[in-house]
DNA sequence: CTCTCAATGTGAGAGCTTATTACATCGGAC
DNA sequence: GTCCGATGTAATAAGCTCTCACATTGAGAG
């Protein structure tokens, strides 16, 4: 894989995305660099460019199939009969997802990019919250639902950035982050859905 | 300032620190460099390395100032009697730090530093946690209050975070964000908090 | 089957950055 | 007044981003 013997490559594109995970995964998002993206592909320093326009852009790429990784770990939920259930449930995948592999949340939320200059990365984003808003919109008056999603992301967001970034230092195991973050979504969706079900929605 | 007629500078540290600021107002995290806080503090770009170990020794200490300042607005808040209304101004105050200067917030939690190689910043965010710990100290039971100052954290973090990185592509104005972010700590509260008051504790 | 061209990769290099090192300057302790 | 430690400088190595002219090749037109 390292050593081609061709003189393209062949699948450079993907080959620089795998290489830029497997980086930050190492170093970190501010480790990252193309040259060693490139070096590892085993191309040339100047051949990424020949894929993406930028460091940003290659990043933003990456962030991008991320995104489609969390998308899909949500696709794979049972979705509970409660909202308590659903959103405890949706709340513990994104705070696993973000911990099994933080080099993927790092990418998606803290490597500097600027979202609004990549607009199908703010697309996805968009697609991705309003996979959200389906599954609590049977829930939810039709109303608040944005809101509340809004609300529901900034819970699991806040719990698995300070939970990746090290500052719940009291939260020793895995396990105890899930009941935390299980429990403070449980804890709002009570107060939101009242008995749990909401009433029958049109 | 910039123009100085000494050799020595007199109050470079400081100098650098606003600059360093400065800079991640106008460029980001990403777009700050030593050279240019050198530059803007009038001196070679190799002074700075007086004072600062290296980039991320400046960057933490920044963030370090700006976990200060967050204290310093958490310590003029009214304090309310319900659990409710302290989670809500504690949130919004939160958010509303965020949001003022976003520059400060990059730094603290999006500059990529780590934070385990920087002590005296674990400290201060350490510190700040047992501020908020001690403010919602009344309305909690002892055995879950580090929990749930956590969740509470989480909650504030998540709002910021997500606004400020744009995340929240319905939220318009500022004025929408603090009503979000308030609403969330309340329909939290609520469910944690019970009538408002917690029963004397056993 | 050959020719050609657009896509893809290379090498060299400009201009930036971080960080180090030997040297210069200065203010305050003595 | 002298000296020394703290602070600033110049020069420089090494690495990074990104560009440009040039090399190579696969795939379609004829």
């Amino acid at each position: 894989m390292a050593g081609r013997r061709t003189y393209h490559h062949g699948d450079l594109r993907n080959a620089l995305l795998d290489a830029t995970i497997e980086l930050v995964r190492e170093r970190g998002a501010k480790g990252f660099s193309v040259s060693e993206a490139a070096r590892r592909a085993g191309v040339s320093s100047s051949a990424p460019y020949r894929h993406f326009a930028d460091r940003d852009a290659l990043l933003a790429a990456a962030a991008q199939q991320a995104f489609g990784e969390l998308e899909a770990s949500f696709a794979e939920l049972p979705l509970g009969e409660s909202l308590a259930a659903r959103a405890a449930q949706i709340v513990v995948a994104y705070v696993t997802f973000a911990r099994t592999d933080p080099a993927r949340f790092e990418i998606m939320f803290a490597s500097g990019i600027d979202k609004s200059s990549h607009s199908e990365l703010l697309e996805t984003t968009r697609h991705t919250q309003d996979r959200l808003e389906a599954a609590l919109s049977p829930f939810i008056p039709q109303a608040e639902l944005v809101d509340r999603a809004a609300q529901l992301w900034s819970i699991a967001h806040g719990v698995a950035a300070l939970a990746v970034s090290g500052n719940l230092h009291h939260v020793v195991d895995s396990a105890h982050v899930d009941t935390l973050a299980a429990d403070a979504a449980r804890t709002w969706a009570i107060a939101v859905g009242g008995t749990g079900v909401h009433a029958p929605t049109p």
